[in-house]
DNA sequence: AAGAGCATGAAATCGGTG
DNA sequence: CACCGATTTCATGCTCTT
């Protein structure tokens, strides 16, 4: 019987650790479920399903989707509303099919789409393909290394990503030794890597979030959550133009990440600039600039550059003002750079309002801050229950308040993932009738390129909690198929297919 | 009241990898 | 060059003792 965490950990472990960290960031599962008997127009029937993969119980990744999440490129364009958002989302599934149909594939596809824009003739994305064969195409771009790797990946099929991973592979030391020994990994004879998550590029946030969101929710009809977020720090926030010098051409932040600045950078800069000239030297320019990009520093003042507050934070990631306020700022940094971006997800997550117009049933991993929640409540999407998983008090703290200020439904909160067996996690289904969605990030700090103590990999002791993702979630799916042989019968169980 | 001892939280400081 | 960070140091506030 064919592990799924074994597949996808030795698909991760193919393409190496900075994929797999955009990869594992965000895990979504969700199930289509019908609802009982109440014969509400559902969709208990596998014709209905979103792609699920037919005929084993294993994960299968050619049959997931893999979403982006939102690059930091700038989009020129201004304010583009809601329609020319759909119309650009119908344009680009146009053009991927026809694309698809001339036969490339659609990552090649989609790549193109992302370089020439959306509006890029047929012609043009055709040679955009070709060119993006070429590796220089990569360096010739203004990305980051980061980007480069994933889009280089995406990019090539077949044969030349498998040479890609043979190489980054031997490059790769680091985590070939002890910690990837532990586990079963591959013995030279399964090679072949597991087929590559599809990028989808960003949302032109004003700030670089990226990860990679795999899922199997169905990706047409989606929509974005109103209004759409800022695309640009200038959109986002305006005042802060008045001191923004004209050599800092930064139009979006780097990743939001949990540390902030200490108070002496922004007293470094101050000095610096206020003892030179008006621009101040190259030099000069060249330190603020990178301290800036470092810390992702926004202009406050004349000659202050300082990090965003935690309002700032909430957002940007498409938090209700004061989702975090209450506890320790630094713990709001903390929790708020490790959450998703609320627009990001409910984008993903739009497809299931009219799948379950009763609301839905939630096991909620890594819960955090409640990024999920959040963007379920913001598309209107009921909960009927959540039960969350986080194991940080002040987060279940904030999840909780949140909840209770907005929420009917019934929230039970659990601290530990580790803590959650089997027996447990059959109770809640027999409790609540099973699970309509699974969703959780699992850690990355063991993953993180800032980490510089415990870069364990996905064996590092937070990273790999990665793994009781996948345990809970088969737990699940044979806790809902037992019920359901008991509750519905002869009806075919969605969950078998996964 | 003053101060040692402790706990807690915030600020400052730290580097390496793909 | 960008990164969903960890550890150490510093500051503050508390309790308990004298």
């Amino acid at each position: 019987m064919g592990f799924p965490k074994e597949m996808v950990v030795r698909s991760i472990k193919e393409i190496g650790h900075s994929d797999a960290e955009a990869l594992l960031e965000l895990l979504l599962t969700y199930k289509a479920l019908g609802d009982d008997d109440d014969a509400v127009g559902n969709h208990s029937t596998s014709g209905c399903n979103p792609p699920i993969v037919e005929g084993n119980d294993d994960l299968d990744f050619e049959n997931w989707n893999d979403d982006d999440d939102t690059g930091g490129r700038v989009s020129s364009s201004d304010d583009s509303g809601y329609e020319e958002f759909l119309r650009e989302m119908s344009d680009k599934d146009e053009k991927i099919n026809s694309l698809r149909d001339m036969g490339f594939s659609e990552d090649e596809a989609n790549m193109a789409i992302t370089i020439c824009g959306v509006d890029a003739d047929l012609s043009v994305l055709v040679d955009s393909i070709s060119a993006s064969q070429v590796t220089e195409v990569c360096h010739s771009r203004n990305l980051s290394d980061h980007q480069v790797t994933a889009r280089c990946f995406d990019s090539f099929g077949g044969r030349k990503r498998a040479r890609l991973i043979e190489e980054s592979k031997k490059k790769r030391k680091r985590y070939g030794g002890g910690a990837q020994g532990k586990r079963p990994s591959s013995d030279g004879s399964d090679e072949e890597s597991m087929p590559l998550p599809k990028p989808m590029v960003g949302f032109n946030l004003p700030a670089a979030r990226k990860r990679g969101y795999i899922h199997n929710l169905p990706t047409e009809n989606r929509s974005p959550l109103l209004p759409l977020p800022p695309k640009t720090i200038f959109e986002a926030f305006p005042h802060y133009k008045k001191w923004w010098p004209s050599w800092d051409q930064r139009t979006h932040l780097n990743c939001l990440q949990t540390c902030m600045a200490p108070a002496t950078v922004t007293e470094r800069i101050q000095q610096k600039l206020s003892s030179s000239g008006n621009p101040p030297p190259q030099s000069v320019q060249k330190y603020v600039r990178h301290e800036c990009s470092k810390w992702n520093l926004v202009w406050v003042g004349k000659d202050k550059a300082a990090p965003l507050e935690p309002h700032e934070m909430e957002y940007l990631l498409g938090f209700p003002k004061d989702h975090t306020r209450g506890v320790g700022k630094t713990q709001r940094y903390k929790s708020l750079g490790n959450s998703f971006q609320v627009d990001t997800v409910a984008y993903h997550l739009s497809v299931l309002r009219g799948m379950f117009p009763n609301g839905v049933r939630v096991l909620s991993l890594f819960t955090g801050i409640g990024g999920g929640e959040v963007a379920l409540h913001k598309l209107g999407i009921h909960m009927r229950v959540v039960v969350s998983v986080e194991i940080g008090e002040a987060n279940r703290q904030i999840l909780r308040s949140w909840w209770d200020q907005t929420q009917t439904g019934t929230l039970i909160e659990i601290a530990d993932v580790k803590s959650l067996k089997d027996d447990e996690i059959a109770t809640y289904v027999r409790r609540f009738g099973g699970f309509d969605l699974v969703i959780g990030g699992s850690p990355c700090n063991n993953l993180a390129g800032s980490n510089r103590h415990h870069r364990d990999g996905l064996e590092g002791e937070h990273s790999s909690l990665f793994y009781d993702y996948f345990r809970i979630l088969n737990s699940v799916k044979s806790a809902m198929a037992n019920i359901n042989y008991c509750v519905a019968g002869k009806r075919s169980n969605p969950w078998r297919k996964f």
